[in-house]
DNA sequence: AACCTAATTAGCAAGTCGTGCGAATAAGAA
DNA sequence: TTCTTATTCGCACGACTTGCTAATTAGGTT
């Protein structure tokens, strides 16, 4: 995602209105590497903003995926979290706490799917599942601990 | 997944009750490559059993789920669709119409997640996201036809 | 500086997907 | 056949997201 700034310039060329609202979104949002859900993002706008709409973060973000400023990333466990790192890159993910972490990965070029020659292929998504170290420890202590979750709420991912 | 006969097996070694139900579920799911939604399937059985809950599927894929038999997919675009393929394999999305084709994909072994040392990863998901043939042809004849989807509908998948 | 108009916001209703709950039912053992 | 317990069904509810619309506001115009 652009910043704040370069936003600010490129909504004023497509017609679109710098509302105070968008503005601290394209704050919150920018170099933000927590992949936060519309909730997550609403809270922190509400903070500095109280009276911001739920619903006015929602056609923010959505405004901004239409533009290419950032992506969706839906991997199970309810709510689309958002990202605005551009780059080619993919994510990590803790099966435990659910957290979602940003990170490059060497060898995408040389997969190769087979079977699909009827496919024209654009993109390719890799997702790796695990525990983080955080986690790791404290199922050592009370493995019991672990919040259960309903099976719709696990992370559990294409393979 | 396993045959509806050995699935037998496994509900009754399990406690588990072998209802009319569940048999009908398993014969619809057993080798199913169509990634149905549990709604799709709740259709194809009301077809054969009128009468049965959609209630009754979503607890059926559960438990399957639970045991193993069957996994999630999450890939954007609402629900939640059910895979009963238990091979190593990966994913194909198109994303005009949505369908999810199985493959098997040569090079997984190879990738390399940079900087997460601080995970263990216990497995690995390849979504590839693209354009089958059949909608390849519509586009080219009425490239307006294609059906328009809301931001959050859209298969975007985390790169 | 006041004015105009289209874009935007807020907020509630509604839609979709999935689960909790409880009464009625049925599987399978005795 | 009887009994116990799992299961089914259906409705209410919860989480997440979008539709709708009246009121508001950004930002260009006079």
């Amino acid at each position: 995602m652009q910043t704040p700034t370069e936003l600010a310039a490129a909504y004023r060329s497509q017609g679109r209105k710098l509302t105070p609202q968008r503005q601290l979104l394209f704050q919150l949002m920018h170099g933000n590497d927590k992949h936060p859900t519309a909730e997550a993002l609403f809270a922190e706008a509400s903070a500095q903003m109280p009276g911001i709409s739920l619903r006015t973060v929602y056609q923010t973000l959505n405004e901004l995926a239409e533009m290419g400023e950032l992506q969706f990333i839906d991997i199970g466990g309810g709510a689309t979290r958002f990202d605005p790192n551009l780059d080619d890159h993919h994510h990590v993910v803790c099966v435990d706490c659910g957290q979602i972490r940003d990170v490059h990965v060497n060898g995408t070029a040389a997969l190769k799917p087979v079977g699909i020659e009827d496919f024209t292929i654009n993109e390719v998504g890799v997702v790796f599942q695990g525990v983080c170290s955080t986690c790791e420890k404290s199922r050592a202590k009370s493995p019991k601990t672990a919040q259960a979750k309903s099976p719709a709420q696990q992370a559990k991912v294409s393979k």
